[in-house]
Parts: C-alpha cells; structure tokens; sequence
DNA sequence: ATTCGTGCAAACCGTTTGCAGTGCT
DNA sequence: AGCACTGCAAACGGTTTGCACGAAT
C-alpha cells in the first residue's frame, strides 16, 4: 500500500460514484500532486485483481470505476448514466425477464444494462446542473 | 453512392450481424481492395446520418454497425455478445420493468442491455466455434 | 543491495482529420 | 473547370508499456 494507492483509494470513496481514472486522477492529485496517469492506470488494475475496485463498462464510453462493495455484496449491479452531466450511479435491482428474449441455443452468461437519461439534478431545470458538470468536469 | 459505398453496403448486408470498421474493411475490400479505413469511418458516419446504418454499443467495446431496418421497424434492440467467438448477434423484444430499478427523480429516455454468454456455435462444445472465430479472426 | 512502485515518455489501438490526388459531371 | 470522394499519413484520446529513478526492506 503506497500513498499513491492511497490516493486513488480515497478518491474512489470520497465520490461514491463510478469515476473516468482522469477524474481520479484530479482527485488522487489533491493528495499526490506528483501522481501520473500511469499509475492510477497501474493500481486500478491491482485493485481488479484485488477484487477492490471494479469497473463499470459504458455502451460507448470509457470504463469508469468504483471500489467493490464489502465481500458477501451482491456482485452484479446496474448503472444510470446522466445525459447532460454525465454522471453515473449505481443502481438497486435487476429487470430479470431475460430468457424472454433469449432465442434458443444461446446461453446467457451475465448482462450489462445501462439506463441512460436526467439525474435529479439535471431534470430539475435548476442551475444545479451546471454546477455538478462544472465539479467534474 | 461510390464503389467504395457499395461495397460497405454490401459487408453489412451480408454479414447479417453487427461487424466492426476492421471487419467491414476486410470483406470489403474483396470488392475493393484499395478501399481504406478511413473511408470505411467516412461512409460509415454518412451512412448514420442517412439512417441506412446504425450503430450498436457495447459495454468495453468498440462500436459495431448494422443496416438499419426497412423505415417503420423498431428503433430500439438489444444485443447477444458471444464470449467465446465474439460475434453479436440481434435480439427481439426487451424485458421491460426500467421503472422498478429507477429511483425516484430521475428520468430515463432509453436504456441499452448486452446479454453475455455463448452463442449455439460455441455452447455446443463441437469445433464450429474454432471455425466461426477464425472466420472472423 | 535488492526489490517493488513510481514518473515520464514513447508505443499502441481505434477513430478522426488534413491534404493532395482522382474520378465524375 | 468544379466538385465530391478517396487514400494516405498525421493527429488525437484513452490505455499500456519500457525504462531509469526513488523509496522502502
């Protein structure tokens, strides 16, 4: 455990959200002005095979990530992905229903589902959406 | 519409499933040999923006397209990524039941799901998988 | 002293863009 | 001639890697 894993450590759990590593990378620099990119790339992938942090994969984005919740959590979680601030947050629950649409001789493994549209923010109208996009840029 | 077009049309046509700019260019090229990538994004994009093709969006992965449907078909599909041979595949209908797992406050306007797992070429456990994977290398 | 992690720069992959050349009208 | 489209190569953003330095045992 370096002050480098430290940092981006704390920067995952100050937010509570799935963050870009160049958000942590803002963030952990608060702690580590000298912190590079490349290794906040080299611990995210530690913590992975950790099984500390996991990533969050996007339909067209960059992958973000979050630390793993405490052993025993539910391993298998959704996301809400704010169009105007682009924002994500984890989500409770699961559709389920997928054999419905599932034609035969496939055999579903996991899925992904993304939910894509306003945060409470960002649906207000308020100017607080302005002020979330700008504190993360 | 140029030779180079058609013979993206014509990829995608025959493919019947979403392919990659790699694999467009690669059975394109059959008819156009000279034919480079960046045509292929070119085209691509015009295509989009025509509604002749549409993009699909995987979670950690680079964008695959499609031929649109004939106008009137569904807007919305989901898709089955095949974890062995990497071919996605369309699927029919959606599961529904978004607003169960929406908190309160936030708006969803439309949602993507990947379901993982293995296609009947691969769940087989015969050599197919070999072949169709090598088919689209 | 050895080892491991870091920081920087270069490499890499997928995508986009600048630019000169080509083929149509 | 003019114009749109192509092909190539360079640029670009995100991620990874090579390598020499620095911190800790």
């Amino acid at each position: 455990m370096t002050r480098q894993r430290g940092a981006v450590i704390d920067a995952l759990r100050e937010a509570g959200r799935p963050l870009s590593p160049a958000e942590i990378l803002a963030a952990a620099q608060r702690q580590v002005p000298s912190l590079g990119l490349a290794t906040v790339y080299r611990n995210l992938r530690a913590l992975l095979d950790d099984a500390q942090v996991h990533a969050v994969e996007l339909p067209g984005q960059a992958d973000r990530y979050e630390l793993a919740e405490e052993p025993g959590a539910v391993t298998h979680r959704h996301y809400f992905q704010c169009l105007t601030c682009d924002r994500v947050f984890p989500l409770d629950g699961c559709p389920g229903h997928l054999e419905e649409i599932t034609p035969p001789g496939f055999v579903v493994e996991h899925h992904e589902l993304t939910l894509l549209g306003r945060c409470p923010d960002c649906a207000g109208g308020s100017g607080k959406l302005r002020k979330a996009a700008a504190r993360d840029h």
